[in-house]
DNA sequence: CTAAAAAGTTAGCCATATCTAATTCTGCGT
DNA sequence: ACGCAGAATTAGATATGGCTAACTTTTTAG
């Protein structure tokens, strides 16, 4: 009878991200910083998405999705990143601005919305950060790779993905241009989880082990010419037409 | 204390359009039948509009905006009409749906994307019904322009705005290519509120009385080169035209 | 093994926004 | 001038989602 709120897609996609993609058990104190509300909120919402056969629970229990919650939680992540990709990609918003953005818009995307941007975009399969695009159906590509502050001195690496969880940390990151796509080099690791000396495009900066944690790279291909290089925004301010005639 | 809701939001902008842009005295239950909720419901929105000071009310005496309300009805006028022109050209949302996706999406546009939507577009003056766009400020050009059915016969004009109030009716409309820009000479008109025998890009179409009075057009500016002609959709969304393609 | 601490739940409120049914105004027609 | 029909308001209810304070269960540490 309740029916999927904004309320309710935001608890979706919340317990879905906490359970790691769907799987394990999230308690109800996560889910409350998570959203940043009480407890008590969550103990109500949550028994009443247990009427909506959208999770499991048991009192003192924690939480798991059922097949549908994760449905409806992967709707939206894909609504969240497309319309990410698409802001930072035809409208040139910041990066680090667009998860706020999106955050709104992802729950006011009508399907024919939804085809048009996707066209729009060449069916794109990653999000600015890096993050996979769940498909249509529900199919979502694995994060490959390991974190920065992993690799051993001299390793040569692309930026796969930078976390979007804190607006603060992602804006100085891009000032580094520590991006998707960027080709990196650690010059020198300090040990006991020291800050990391990183050559990005030319220029060296040095970054904190929790920063560093932030990016998430993956092999370079052979010192080969720049393959996977992600584009930044696209966005010739007012040039009449998108690109591509979609077939 | 209240704050500004997506509810107050619609409230506010139904009753400018009521007020025919913010003057006169609007009924309780003409906002009633324009928001579809009932009376009841209205008295009690509008009684804590008054404590907002957004609108004066006395008991059964209809409502006003005050400076303040308006301000934020055109706001919100604005961005329902730069995302409208924003779908319209860049996304390729076919005309008679860009109305009920910018319903919602007016209540998502932070000031960062204002601005980002409005200097894409290029500053852009008119939505593609050919409304005009409140600019930041609130000042808001006049729909100049006289209703197709008022035309005589032999008349050339050009149409300069098309009521978006109907879906079903736009969409006919725009099957006539009856959509602003569009050349037009009204051939024969039957008295009587008859309906009217036009010209319009080559095809001749006749149309009802009811539906060429939601149609506003202009004096062609002699029969130069065409100045006026909005341009449709910078998308050829995989086919020439918006040529509705529900599902 | 047991007693705090931490986590979670229940109880009771508040705010927002709607509705139906009952009541009260207002203004019109006779 | 008055009564009535229609418009508007009041009364009372429902649904959603959030909070604090108080209580209960589980977990952890000594
Ligand atoms: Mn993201
Ligand atoms: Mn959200
Ligand atoms: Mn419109
Ligand atoms: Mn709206």
């Amino acid at each position: 009878m309740p029916s999927v709120t904004q309320a309710v897609e935001d608890y979706l996609k919340a317990i879905w991200r906490l359970s790691h993609e769907g799987g394990e058990r999230v308690s109800v104190g996560d889910i409350a910083s998570e959203l940043k509300v009480s407890a008590p909120s969550v103990t109500s919402m949550v028994r009443k998405l247990k009427t909506m056969r959208l999770l499991n629970y048991e009192r003192y229990g924690g939480v798991t999705l059922t097949p549908r919650g994760r449905k409806i939680a992967l709707e939206i992540v894909r609504h969240h990143r497309l319309w990410e990709l698409y802001l930072y990609m035809r409208l040139g918003v910041p990066l680090e601005l667009v998860d706020g953005e999106a955050e709104r818009l992802e729950h006011v995307l009508s399907d024919d919305m939804e085809e048009l941007l996707t066209r729009n975009l060449g069916d794109p399969t990653h999000d600015p950060h890096g993050d996979p695009i769940p498909s249509k159906t529900g199919a979502l590509a694995p994060v490959e790779g390991i974190a920065l502050g992993q690799l051993e001195t001299g390793t040569h690496a692309i930026v796969a993905r930078v976390s979007d969880r804190n607006p603060e940390k992602l804006r100085y990151l891009v000032s580094l241009g520590l991006l998707p796509g960027a080709r990196i080099e650690v010059e020198e690791k300090a040990p006991f989880r020291g800050p990391l000396t990183v050559r990005i495009g030319g220029r060296r900066h040095v970054v904190g082990a929790d920063l560093a944690n932030l990016v998430i790279v993956r092999g370079a291909p052979a010192a080969s010419r720049s393959k996977g290089a992600r584009l930044g925004p696209g966005v010739p301010p007012r040039s009449g037409k998108p690109r591509g005639k979609r077939r």
